[in-house]
RNA sequence: GUCCCCUUCGUCUAGUGGCCUAGGACACCGCCCUUUCACGGCGGGAACAGGGGUUCGAACCCCCUAGGGGACGCCA
């Protein structure tokens, strides 16, 4: 047996717990069942999957205790594989399926698609468009093949009606219209494949023979399946984890909640209670303990313990059950080397000190200065903003607009969380310094303290954003309707 | 809008037809311990979404309704 999770590093190069969460699933079936537990990066998007992108969310399930077995392909782009490879795999792959009539060369443009989805949203049905929705009338083909348009390889679908029946470890099976299936892109123009192909490509190549993966992809199974009756391979047991949720029951999400490991790191959270705690989400011990180790789960695993209904994330919780792994299992000794290796250490010393050096006049000055930095959510509350110029309202406008323009930031360095709020400022047409003025107490507590870009730098893009959303709610949030109303007026500003 | 998935205390869950006047944990409240706070101990309030079936018997099986979530991309 082999069981593998594949993933995707995100964008901005947080990694996600959601990708925690399923690998831990992950790796508990396989040695249940002493199987292989692979890794599998998805590299098939280059804006999202970059060197950094995969280092960090490789280094951060080893952080949390997660091993995999070493597959062959484990490093994705920046592996053993090089992309030249991988393009000319999967595309001949795809050319494969198009010389056996289940895929074909399209060369809809991008606007005549949108048109085609509104003609079909209009009507009223799914948006699904199928191979007879895309053809082109042959000379059009033809002008627009010799004039070097971009084409996609999509897969061919089955335009009548009736339904597709997949299997679902945990669901049992699962009916779904073919009327929702379109004819997915497997291979883009860009030459590279959609999750879709990638995925049914190296699983086979891998030797998967079980998948477990978000409830998000139940809605593709019937894609997945077709491609493996395509190429006429066995199908690896399909199972479908239920999704992790913000408060609020949407699925988890970082303009929510923080969702990157890095922050419960940086918040101080041991990495054995954080992986506990997912373990706690939909499942349970047979004994019901709350308090269980990796190894313990992997033991007592059993899939059919995994309760569907879509679990709230709830930090509270977590907290509680740190605190029980702090007590509980490390002594004193060992506490004292969990906080040197976490923060209090010369390398962290190093960094904070070129700000704080001009400002203390004795070494005691020291610490109250720089506890910020090492704090998680800070003690303040509406009077801390209380001196500023502007009113409430306007402040709110401010820290909404500055944690938006900050979540889109993918590169978290000092110039460039600079450089962001700079032009955000100008956009606004304030002065950068009463801009700014706000986000020092979301961010320090305090209007006297180190340079606010530089303490977002020092904190990291979770902490910093957590600081923000945390300064929004103490001044009373942010209502629907008015942040209907200042997204517009976001997206209005001059960029 | 269309399709799919889901539904036990506020939250995480136990429960797979009789052990359920529904158990545990977080949070909350009270008491005890304690020079404070925390930890710890004891106790309390708090849920089977609603309606129909099936069955001697239903939280558990079936159907309908409602609610929540997800999917509908040259993202994964």
């Amino acid at each position: 047996m082999t069981v593998r999770t594949r993933v995707a590093p995100s964008p901005t190069g947080d990694p996600h717990v959601g990708t925690a969460y399923v690998a831990l699933f992950n790796l508990c079936f396989a040695r249940a069942h002493g199987g292989q537990f692979v890794l599998r990066i998805e590299d098939t998007d280059q804006a999202r999957s970059t060197a950094a992108s995969e280092k960090a969310i490789l280094d951060s399930l080893r952080w949390l205790g997660l091993e995999w077995d070493e597959g062959p392909d484990v490093g994705g782009e920046h592996g053993p594989y090089r992309q030249s490879e991988r393009m000319e795999i999967y595309g001949n792959y795809a050319q494969q399926l198009v010389d056996a009539g289940k895929a074909f060369v399209c060369y809809r443009r991008p606007d005549e698609l949108e048109a085609l989805r509104e003609a079909r949203r209009a009507a009223g049905t799914s948006t699904a468009l199928k191979p007879s929705d895309l053809k082109l009338a042959e000379e059009e083909v033809e002008a627009r093949r010799s004039a070097g348009e971009p084409y996609v390889i999509r897969m061919v679908v089955p335009e009548d009606e009736g339904s597709c029946r997949v299997q679902d470890l945990l669901r049992g099976e699962i009916e779904l219209d073919w009327g929702m299936v379109d004819a997915q892109i497997l291979l883009k123009s860009d030459g590279m494949p959609t999750y879709h192909l990638a995925n049914v490509v190296d699983d086979h190549l891998m030797g998967i023979t079980h998948v477990i993966r978000g409830e998000e992809w139940i809605n593709s199974a019937p894609k997945h399946q077709l491609l493996y009756e395509y190429f006429g391979w066995d199908m690896p047991v399909l199972c479908h984890l239920p999704l992790l949720r913000n408060p609020d029951k949407s699925k988890l999400s970082k303009r929510k909640n923080p969702t990157s490991i890095l922050y419960y790191q940086r918040m101080g959270f041991l990495p054995e209670a954080l992986l506990n705690y997912l373990g706690r989400m939909g499942w349970s011990m047979p004994d019901e303990r709350e308090k269980f180790s990796l190894q313990d789960m992997q033991q007592a695993f059993d899939i059919q313990r995994v309760s569907l209904g879509g679990p709230i994330f709830d930090v509270e919780k977590l907290r509680w059950l740190n605190g029980l792994w702090i007590r509980e299992e490390l002594s004193d000794e060992a506490l004292a080397q969990r906080l040197a290796d976490w923060a209090y250490n010369a390398d962290m010393l190093a960094r904070v000190i070129p700000h704080l050096k001009p400002r203390i006049e004795t070494l005691s000055d020291f610490a109250p200065q720089a506890a910020f930095l090492v704090s998680g959510t800070l003690n303040i509350s509406e009077d801390a903003f209380a001196e500023l110029k502007e009113e409430r309202d306007e402040t709110l406008r401010r820290l909404q607009f500055a944690l938006w323009s900050l979540e889109a930031l993918g590169d978290w360095e000092r110039d460039a969380v600079w450089n962001t709020l700079k032009s955000l400022a100008d956009a606004m047409d304030l002065k950068v310094r009463d801009f700014l003025a706000p986000l020092f107490v979301a961010i320090s507590g305090s209007r006297a303290s180190i340079s606010v870009v530089d303490a977002m730098a020092l904190l990291g893009p979770d902490m910093s954003r957590a600081r923000l959303r945390h300064a929004i709610e103490v001044l009373g949030g942010v209502s629907k309707k008015a942040g209907k109303r200042l997204e517009k007026e976001y997206r209005d500003l001059p960029h």
